[in-house]
DNA sequence: TGTATGAGTTGCACAATACAACTAACAATC
DNA sequence: GATTGTTAGTTGTATTGTGCAACTCATACA
């Protein structure tokens, strides 16, 4: 906040108080919903309306839109009510990622939106279909990075929500929250090296995961063959663990 | 973006197009400005006006105000222009802080923030105070931390400022801009020791900034006294380098 | 009972670093 | 101009976490 008093216009929010009108920019919220499908990391995308009157018909974007000053309590709340519109979830990993603002990214005049990122099981997505009947649906994320293609500046925030999350799984326990509990050292393993793109060594992930004290052991878990596994449940789901050490292979290949 | 089309009512901005008034959330941009000065961590505050009309009357707060539709491109801009108003300085090292908003924070209304934090060199001081004779001060971290005092939720901001800053720190070379180069290897040690509080050691010190392979030598600086230090300048203003490990000392006294 | 497969363990080498003790280069002092 | 103090910079050793590869273990299936 902290107005400058040296303005002789002064911002005015609705219900007007007094002094001239200010220009105020458009305040959105976008969710970037991610989630690991089969080999792949996806993303859960809206189709934008047909509606030549709106921007970018017809397009895919990421699930947001306007803060809405009589429901939204917070930023975060905003975010919650809009991933729960799409897809049913009541309590994800949900993070601030950033916000981008400018003139020019919506044609409706100036804007900023506040995006958060989400980390959900794959096995939600039945929720997520049946829950909204609307236009909506998980894409590859390696292929919209590919050929960039979304409404808005939102190729920019995914590009953004795939690098923090690549790096922050380097060193933290995130992945786990892509798994529905209790899942097993090896599922968690496969996250990781679904969101990395790359094979992670089994026996020092193994030694690294348990050292890092996030995980509670719920009893061995029948797999749909072989040898069971342990299963394991997170001790706290709101935060993830930090690891002193990046992964980091001796053959930089 | 991505506005819901269920909604019958639409945002809209000041001049008006068609549909029905949407309130808009006030937009505002904050900086937080660090810096190292003697042993003790900084940041630089502005007085809010003694007005009563206006918020906070009278209290510290983190320089900051509106975001001017006519006058910013986006967001950083408007960041940017801010921290020159007060400091006179040009191309700090300026990052994204996160985004504050809710119905509460600021008695106008609704209003969300967007916060950027910039590390200076604490020899740009002079510049600081002499470039804007408003009520501007340097003011120690740990004192507003341990009594807070801010207007609006800037003691929060300024929290989550110095715990992302202590975070990156670890593994980031983040400190050399608190800097003016050339610096040599112990001063920018003691830029680590001020900003993590604890010291560091010396040897694995050295290894590690030499081995980032962020530095270029500038010649011998003859320091005050004894024996001279090689001076260094950074390769790249933009971006810190990135190291494989954090510091963790042995003994967590 | 044998074989395949994925779960989990063990052993060793290596790389980075924490820690401590060392040497080097200057200023100030006598 | 030798002595002393101080800071710059180096060297050596123990420790730690990890990369890598080979191993054992438990189950399904034939």
């Amino acid at each position: 906040m902290t107005a400058k008093t040296t303005n002789a216009s002064r911002p005015l929010p609705a219900p007007p108080r007094r002094g001239t009108v200010f220009r105020l920019p458009l305040t959105t919220v976008d969710v970037c919903i991610v989630a690991v499908q089969g080999d792949a990391l996806k993303v859960l995308l809206a189709r934008r309306p047909a509606d030549a009157e709106e921007p970018f018909p017809g397009r895919w974007a990421l699930p947001g839109g306007f803060v809405d000053v009589d429901v939204d309590a917070d930023l975060a709340a905003c975010a919650r009510r809009k991933l729960h519109d799409k897809t049913g979830i009541e309590s994800p990993y949900l993070e601030q990622l950033g916000s981008w603002g400018d003139a020019v990214r919506d044609p409706r005049g100036w804007s900023a939106t506040h995006v958060y990122f989400a980390l959900i099981a794959a096995q939600s997505l039945a929720l997520a279909k049946g829950g909204n009947a609307a236009d909506v649906a998980w894409l590859k994320v390696d292929d919209i990075l590919r050929r960039p293609q979304l409404a808005f500046d939102h190729d920019t925030i995914l590009r953004a929500t795939v690098e923090r999350l690549r790096s922050k799984v380097e060193y933290t326990s995130l992945p786990a929250f892509l798994l529905p509990e209790p899942f097993t050292l090896p599922q968690l393993q496969r996250m990781y090296e679904v969101v990395l793109g790359r094979p992670v060594d089994k026996s020092g992930f193994r030694t690294r995961m348990l050292a890092a004290q996030f995980l509670q052991e719920t009893g061995p878990v029948e797999g749909d063959s072989n040898r069971p596994a342990m299963g394991y449940r997170l001790l706290d789901r709101q935060a993830p663990a930090m690891f002193p050490r990046t992964f980091s292979p001796r053959n930089p290949d």
